[in-house]
Parts: C-alpha cells; structure tokens; sequence
DNA sequence: TCGAAAATGTTGAATGTTCAAGAATTGGGA
DNA sequence: TCCCAATTCTTGAACATTCAACATTTTCGA
C-alpha cells in the first residue's frame, strides 16, 4: 500500500531545502577563499569557461554559469572595466556576441583556481574520497532526471 | 602517492558548482509550483516553520530559513501586510521579537504543503526512492560536515 | 523575394538584497 | 550599583537582480 505523502514533514526533511542548506555552506566557504582576490563566484566561473580560448557567446555563456542574461551582461560589463574579458561580435550571426577572455584573465583565473582546488581539497579531507565522489554522481543524475 | 590537485578541472566537475545547479533546478520547480499561490519559496519556509504556533525570534527564523537578518526583516513586512503573521515582543527579552502564524498564514501554509509534496513526489518518481534516500544522507553529512 | 516571426543581446525601471550604522535591551565585571 | 560591551532587530543608502520592452539580425514560409 503506497503511503500518502506527509506535508507536515519538518522544513530539513525536503530535498529542496537540504539543497539550499548545502549549497550556501559550500558556496560560502568558496566565496571566502576568492575573496583573497576580490571576485565573486559567478566571475570566477565565467573565467573557468573562457579559458579554453574560444568564443562563447552570452546565450551560452549565461546557461553555463547559471545566471540569467541581463545579469551576465551586466556582470560582463564590469569584467570588461577590469580588462579580464572582452567582446567581438560573432563574424557567422552578427546578432551575436562572442566573449574571450584577457591575458590579465587567464593569470586571474589561474590564482582562483587554485584557491578552488584547495577547497575542494578541504572538503575531501573532512568529508572523504568516497562520500564526495558518491555525491557528485547522485547529484549528476538528479540534474539530468530533473531537466 | 597523492596526486596533486589539477586546476585545470571544467566547471561541471566542481562540487560547488553541481550543488549550484542542482538547487537552481530543483528550486526553479518547487517556485513554479508555489506560484500558483502567488509566493516565493523563502515564505514557504517561514509558514513552516511558524507551523508549530511556537513563538519564534528573528535571529532563529532568519538561521532557519536561510535568510540574512534585514533580508528576513523585509519579507516579514510584507508578509505582516499580507496578513500571514504577526510580532510581538518577547517578554522575557525585549530585545526580542517573537513571530507567529496567523489562522490565514496556517491556511495557505497547507495549501503550500501540499503543492510541495506533489512536487517532492514528482522527483520520487524520475529519480527513485532509494537515490533520493541516499542523497539526502549525504547531504545531510556534508552539511554537518562543512559547518 | 518579401515580410512576419524567432533568436540574440542590451537597457531602464521596479524590485530585492546587502552592508554599515543605529536604537533598544541585556549581562557581567569593576 | 554602574557602566561598557555584547546581543537583537531595524533602517537607509549602495548595490545587484529581474522583468518587460526594445533594437538588431536571422530564418523561413508565402
């Protein structure tokens, strides 16, 4: 017999809310090691994708970094002030913008990724090799069964 | 022999960034489903927890439903507006102030409650009960974990 | 070929969040 | 007891995000 499904269940009971609960611990942490640099999260993904050199253009660039377009172009905006990044349009579909990454970038991206890679080290540490790998898969199915 | 962290990882092998999406989707559903009634999730949670008809002080909701202090104090004054609860002083400390659930907040609470296990019932079913066990587990660890 | 619809990116106004400072109250040591 | 530091919550200004509307370019069917 299938039992109903209980909605008094207590908030951290609900995957989403343990999601949430997550990810802002683990964003925060992250956060703080960039902050050595000045950068918030959001650019330092940017910089991560760009750093194959290629052009990516924004409506690929905002899916990838999980923003939405207007708040990518006005990130953007800044990181070109910085001179991390730059704009040429798109020669194929002048609608188009196609987004590099700067020699200051990549030097930037660089630092950041190790600051990353040491938490993500931190992390493995505490909370160990298998559970972390465990994680990452059920969280990997969960997107594709979601979307 | 331990390999050194290699910085050079995508984006999509980070597990900050699959917790990211992972919540962003899952958060993404649960809105669309809460939005029939017109409310953003961080409401949700603050009825929930509200539920008991306890008193609750802004500092522990704002810890409890992941928001920021003057956050939680803006969404409460809507919220105070909207009929859905009220404040009232504490009497033992009147630093503090003691939020509670009206009968209307209790009332959309279940409405909410219901729109929510529909949802979680939905991730059951692509997902599957014992993945979803699973994740929660190890979620739940990794929060201890980290904080 | 032409024109309407779709795709792509940006902008400006409305809205929401965050940071720093402030007001009120409590607690604890001199 | 008295005063200063800590706690709790709110406020206002700075900042960021979102929504809707727009401009440009491409696509595709009539």
């Amino acid at each position: 017999m299938a039992k109903p499904p209980n909605p008094n269940t207590p908030l951290t009971e609900h995957l989403a809310y343990l999601l949430a609960q997550a990810n802002r611990e683990i964003n925060r942490q992250l956060e703080s090691r960039l902050s050595t640099e000045g950068v918030p999260v959001e650019q330092w993904r940017i910089l991560k994708v760009l750093s194959d050199g290629e052009g990516h253009s924004m409506g690929d660039l905002a899916e990838a970094v999980l923003l939405n377009h207007p708040t990518l172009t006005k990130m953007i905006d800044r990181m070109v002030s910085d001179s991390l990044v730059y704009r040429r349009q798109d020669a194929h579909d002048r609608r188009k913008v196609l987004m590099f990454i700067s020699d200051r970038g990549k030097a930037l991206c660089k630092r950041l990724n190790s600051l990353a890679a040491s938490q993500e080290a931190h992390i493995l540490e505490n909370y160990g090799d298998k559970a972390t790998g465990e994680l990452k898969r059920l969280l990997e199915n969960l997107i594709d069964a979601a979307s």
